[in-house]
DNA sequence: GAATGTCGTT
DNA sequence: AATGCACGACATTC
């Protein structure tokens, strides 16, 4: 078990270090991503595509990536006779109206066969679960891996190295490489994610369930379901006494053996991570049956550890949920690194490269039941963390293993379990394993500086199944400092992809519990005391410092401060005011773009410093310099007004000095007038002899370079009919015209199939049959029967059934 | 003294 | 070119 373990996540975190070395940015990303089954990539591009599609309109099953979209129900392709078939090729996905070629039987023979690039299509076709639909809610749980073999990603491990601490630290990060990162995060975001619903599921495993409930008294199982002649308050007490006590049991019976999940951290350099190894404890990767087994052992991760405790309330009749506190790596380069590998302060010397292996060699030839498989090392891993250690309780029934493993963990849980009280219809907080704590969210939370434990996002999962974030009741600041964690403060995009990612868990409509539960956590967003230092005032959602606006916003004139901060003791104090009091100011052409014009008088709310003097020169003349460069007015959305363009007068559609229209956004079409959003649009008008406008709809830059973007035109609104109508002539046209030159194109090649194999049945007619027994079926017969023959003759052979005359081709396949 | 926050440097 | 960013050094609080 561990072997396979150690060997997993070895293989991949020398392939992301390998990657690394390549310095290319994609190869990196693509071995990143290689490590990661496909269902787990799948689901990130699929979950990141912003389309907004209606669950009704999504396909039934996923598209693979390599697979183009529109490769539908097959339509029998022509010869692949080499023609212009790049031609042909093209217009594959916009011909399928195309009736024609579906009325045309297929050769089953081709004489000379393109190569079909088949094997991209075989090659993934092992995955299992290839019909999950991620983005469908509800959840087709069935469809979920059950297990976590498939998975190589080792969570509370490392996955790549701080780009940042390598190359000039003292340089932002690209755009590319923050992107990397985000794309990471997300990546690990999905397996945690999936992790625990597998989790969660086997929670509700019968076999599982039915191991655990003898540890339950029938005293206890009362308890926890407290009969409703009690008063609200009576039933929660009873609820929670009960609680406290299967608690306890379950603490004294489980045995925490093996080290959960753990914060995954960024390597410092390639070394780091190339020398990276799982501790000996570290979970191994499980199946159902592991998880059966382990609800039998008692034994585990404190992580099992709160899933069987999960499975014990389920068994018990609670409404329990699977609580997970999700650990990805995170997108900012700061907070802590893995730091050096184990043990050895530079390079492993021999001996010790021998004990790792002869180590390992024991672990794969000795069974993990004969007790601890792995003598604890001297120089653990883990050595360096400062938490105190974690003495597991020993067991009373049970034998002890012969070394009581010492394992130090986070003082905070990974895993717990939320406990519905029903009285007040409220989830509560369970961790009997850990801090030992019920019904206090605020326990659960560990600091900031903790190293193997970091709260962003807090998953609970239902025994439905559906999923919910419920970070918010666990952290103290989430506006302040959680959100800055997570991915909607790191992407525009963020908050947009992650409630998709959640809607796959979401049970479709929304109860009375959900929605107490949704208030709650509202109010608990709202409730967030003020900072009380600068920094967590940058980016939060409701207040604002001046000294945080970024270069183009500003502040309303009235706005006023709602508190002051002062940086540290002795800073001077600041005003606190309001973000829905800072505006953003753009410049009058970066507003006429945007459809607005600056009134006429407005005193820009403040000047943007454009270019400054490229060196402090030598001379003195700083002065002017400074003067002249004061650079662009800005205005707020208040100093302007909807930009409208003159009217269209008889017909006469306004234009700019290059005989266009601009037509940024859709309330720039002159009073009058009317857009028509075709390409065609121009000529059709020209055919028409009405007067139109092409509409400049945008600007493309390349480089420095701006070139113009126009499509289609405005024509006068009276027009408008006329004009679409000339197009839809025009179109079909030009549709006409393609489907006659395919249709001459397909018929071209039957041709060409036809003649080839006359010419062939011509040189093989005197051949005599035994020599090339392959083509008997066509030579062998007399001219009389040809025909008939050839077409009852098997299929498989390469020239079966179509041996035809010029007449019956022309006649058969000609369509209209 | 650990934990948290600010400031100056590049 | 300079602004924003990250990081180490230093300061303050509990």
């Amino acid at each position: 078990m561990a072997g396979r373990k150690r060997t997993a996540s070895g293989s991949h975190a020398t392939n992301v270090a390998a990657s690394r070395t390549s310095r290319s940015r994609s190869t990196r990303s693509g071995a990143m991503r290689s490590n990661v089954p496909d269902i787990y990539r799948e689901m990130l591009i699929e979950a990141d595509t912003q389309s907004s599609v209606t669950p009704s309109e999504r396909p039934l099953k996923r598209r693979r990536p390599g697979q183009h979209n529109h490769q539908s129900p097959k339509r029998p392709d022509p010869p692949q006779v080499i023609l212009k078939s790049d031609d042909v090729d093209d217009e594959d996905d916009e011909a399928d109206e195309d009736v024609q070629f579906e009325d045309v039987p297929p050769p089953t023979a081709t004489i000379q066969t393109v190569e079909r690039d088949s094997d991209e299509e075989e090659e993934d076709d092992e995955m299992q679960f290839e019909d999950f639909d991620f983005s469908l809610p509800p959840p087709d749980l069935d469809s979920i891996p059950d297990g976590d073999k498939d998975l190589e990603l080792d969570f509370s491990a490392r996955t790549t190295v701080n780009i940042q601490k390598t190359a000039d630290r003292r340089k932002p990060i690209t755009r590319a490489e923050k992107d990397h990162r985000i794309e990471i995060h997300r990546m690990h975001l999905l397996c945690l994610l999936y992790h625990a619903a597998r989790r969660n599921r086997w929670c509700n495993d019968s076999a599982v369930q039915e191991r655990l409930r003898p540890l339950l008294t029938n005293k206890m199982i009362k308890y926890l379901n407290p009969s409703t002649s009690l008063t609200q308050f009576g039933q929660a007490q009873s609820l929670k006494e009960g609680l406290q006590h299967v608690g306890t049991l379950y603490k004294t019976r489980f045995q925490i053996t093996e080290r959960g999940i753990r914060r995954a951290l960024w390597a410092d350099n390639e070394e780091h991570l190339q020398n990276y190894q799982l501790p000996d404890d570290a979970e191994s990767p499980m199946d159902k049956e592991d998880f059966r087994e382990a609800a039998k052992s008692l034994r585990g991760s404190r992580d099992v550890g709160a899933q069987l405790y999960c499975a014990l309330l389920r068994s018990a009749g609670v409404e329990a949920r699977l609580v997970c506190s999700l650990q990805p790596l995170a997108f900012t380069s700061g907070g802590p690194a893995l730091g050096k590998p184990p043990k050895a302060k530079g390079k492993l010397s021999i001996e010790e490269q021998y004990a790792r292996m002869t180590k390992y060699n024991n672990t794969f030839e000795s069974p993990v039941a004969s007790g601890p498989p792995i003598a604890k090392r001297l120089g653990h891993p883990n050595a360096m963390a400062y938490y105190p250690p974690r003495i597991t309780p020993a067991s009373s029934s049970r034998k002890p293993p012969p070394v009581p493993k010492k394992i130090r963990e986070s003082a905070y849980p990974i895993y717990w379990v939320e406990i519905l009280d029903e009285g007040h219809q409220k989830w509560q907080p369970a961790d009997p394993l850990v801090t030992d704590s019920f019904w206090k969210p605020q326990k659960l939370e560990p600091p900031a500086s903790d190293r193997e434990n970091c709260m962003a996002y807090v998953i609970a999962f239902e025994s439905d199944g559906t999923a919910k974030d419920v970070t918010r009741r666990y952290v103290k600041a989430y506006n302040a400092k959680t959100r800055k964690m997570r991915i909607e403060s790191a992407q525009a995009t963020g908050d947009k992809w992650w409630r998709k990612v959640l809607q796959a868990f979401s049970r479709g409509i929304t109860t009375d519990l959900d929605q107490i539960e949704n208030n709650e956590l509202t109010e608990l967003e709202l409730r967030e005391p003020m900072p009380r230092n600068v920094a967590d005032f940058k980016d939060h959602p409701i207040y604002a410092l001046e000294r945080h606006l970024r270069r183009n916003e500003v502040l309303v004139p009235g706005a006023s401060a709602s508190g002051t901060v002062g940086a540290g003791s002795k800073g001077p104090l600041e005003k606190i005011y309001r973000r829905r009091d800072v505006r953003i100011a753009r410049s009058k052409e970066k507003w006429y773009r945007m459809g607005r014009e600056v009134l006429p008088n407005e005193i820009p709310v403040k000047f943007l410093p454009k270019r400054v003097k490229p060196k402090a020169d030598l001379f003195g003349d700083e002065e002017d310099d400074d003067c002249g460069t004061v650079g662009t007015p800005i205005y707020t959305h208040d100093q302007t007004i909807l930009f409208k363009h003159p009217p269209v007068i008889n017909g006469r559609v306004p234009k700019n000095r290059f005989r266009n229209l601009d037509l940024y956004v859709p309330s720039m079409v002159p009073e009058g007038g009317a857009y028509v959003p075709d390409e065609l649009a121009a000529r059709a008008a020209f055919i028409l002899g009405v007067d139109y406008a092409p509409a400049l709809t945008g600007f493309l830059f390349k480089g420095k370079h701006g070139t113009a973007v126009l499509h289609g035109a405005v024509v006068a609104a009276e027009n408008e009919e006329a004009v679409c109508a000339v197009i839809d002539g025009l179109k079909e046209q030009v549709a006409e015209f393609e489907k006659a030159q395919r249709t001459r194109e397909v018929l071209k090649a039957w041709r060409l199939f036809l003649m080839s194999l006359r010419v062939r049945q011509r040189i093989w007619a005197d051949v005599d049959s035994d020599e090339e027994g392959n083509h008997e079926d066509v030579v062998e017969s007399g001219d009389g029967d040809d025909h008939a023959k050839a077409l009852r003759s098997d299929a498989s052979d390469e020239a079966g059934g179509f041996i035809v005359d010029d007449e019956d081709m022309a006649g058969g396949f000609m369509v209209d």
